[in-house]
DNA sequence: TTCTGTGTTAATGTATACAATTATACTTGT
DNA sequence: ACAAGTATAATTGTATACATTAACACAGAA
């Protein structure tokens, strides 16, 4: 192993963060260290921690009277969209421009995956295998600034995408979608790569945009 | 005052971010908590809760060793320039459409200061009211992803953008396309903002290569 | 020499005690 | 009834002790 091992805080700030981002908690539900800590069977010390990081990512806040979560709006959502129409492409492009043979080896898998998983409909794999082929371009572009803005962006959108992949045209159309995507990046084609991608960004927004209204 | 005391974490935090993204500490540098606690004159507790809050910014990594100052890079610089190019103008479009008559006068008021240090040639006041000018546009927006993602890509490029304002022909002409932003946003022109403040950013991004070279 | 194992050291990780602050409920005076 | 003040409780903030883990140096055998 080369990372070191998951301490309990850092399990705490996934677990945390994934329930504010599936909607778990309530935004403006106040929470307190107390019964986090008592909750989840450890002391205040590992909790405050994570707590301080998802105070970072604008996820929760604090006040006197105790933790307040933020989480993710509808309104954020189109935000998150804009923005990810304008900078996904670059993630492309740039993918195109760094990435090794084994990248592209360990994308066209990824795809695979999903593949796989679209075909027997299992909305949770679809959405994980989906979310692991942006990431891994986003890894690709070996610009740790970008993949972090982007890997952002997109976590907080898993809210509202469970909806999307639960429809098979839908979820057929998103990979066709990725088939091309990881073509046009195979073949080191980074104009294609880029608008493939962007065109993809906003087709995926309006999926989302169907399936949550 | 509606906002909680400045815990002694806070300040921590505010004061290794400074230092780390000035670049008072070189990259791959190992810091450890001890000695932080010993120089800071505080118990390790804040000091482990500022470190999480810099990691989950990536400007630092933990390892067993220690803590590794990641920083910022050059080749960061490039990106952050590009992501900017892409998403600004996404914030002064939407400055525009939100922006109460308050906050345009603000911004009006943060142009008058940086005017005045222009003036007086104070290359350090000239870089903050720069940075206040971007910054008022990026809350302006009323959207809180796009203001954070603005402000961390914007406050890591401090350390560059020093030599760039002690030029004063270069602040000069910083100072003539923010005055020109400002009235397109005072207008309520959304597209000639958006493509003043596109332009702006790239020309920010010249006068930071002409003068870092 | 070189590799391996082991003891020591130094670092991070966690729990707990205590301090300080703030919200809340209650009481008391008008 | 209502306001103000006060005591109480609950919460976050910090320090410290201890646990755990990983790096390092060194010794001894191949």
């Amino acid at each position: 192993m080369e990372h070191r091992n998951i301490s309990i805080a850092d399990q705490i700030f996934e677990k945390l963060e994934k329930d504010i981002l599936i909607g778990e908690y309530s935004r403006g539900e106040i929470l307190t260290e107390s019964k986090l800590s008592e909750n989840l069977g450890v002391s205040r010390t590992p909790i405050r921690e994570a707590l301080r990081r998802l105070e970072q990512e604008h996820i929760i806040e604090m006040s006197s009277k105790g933790i307040v979560v933020v989480g993710i709006s509808k309104e954020d959502i189109d935000m998150i969209y804009e923005m990810r129409v304008r900078i996904e492409g670059l993630a492309a492009r740039s993918a195109v421009e760094n990435a090794s043979e084994e990248d592209i080896k360990e994308l066209r898998d990824i795809l695979s995956l999903q593949e796989f998983y679209t075909h027997k409909e299992e909305a949770d794999n679809i959405k994980n295998a989906d979310s692991d082929f942006h990431k891994k371009i986003y890894s690709m572009s070996k610009s740790v600034t970008l993949r972090d803005a982007l890997t952002d962006l997109h976590k907080k959108v898993i809210k509202f995408r469970r909806a999307s992949v639960s429809n098979h045209s839908r979820a057929k159309n998103a990979l066709d979608e990725h088939m091309s995507i990881y073509n046009a990046i195979a073949e080191r084609n980074a104009d294609l790569a880029e608008s493939l991608i962007v065109k993809h960004v906003e087709n995926a927004r309006n999926r989302l945009k169907e399936s949550n209204n």
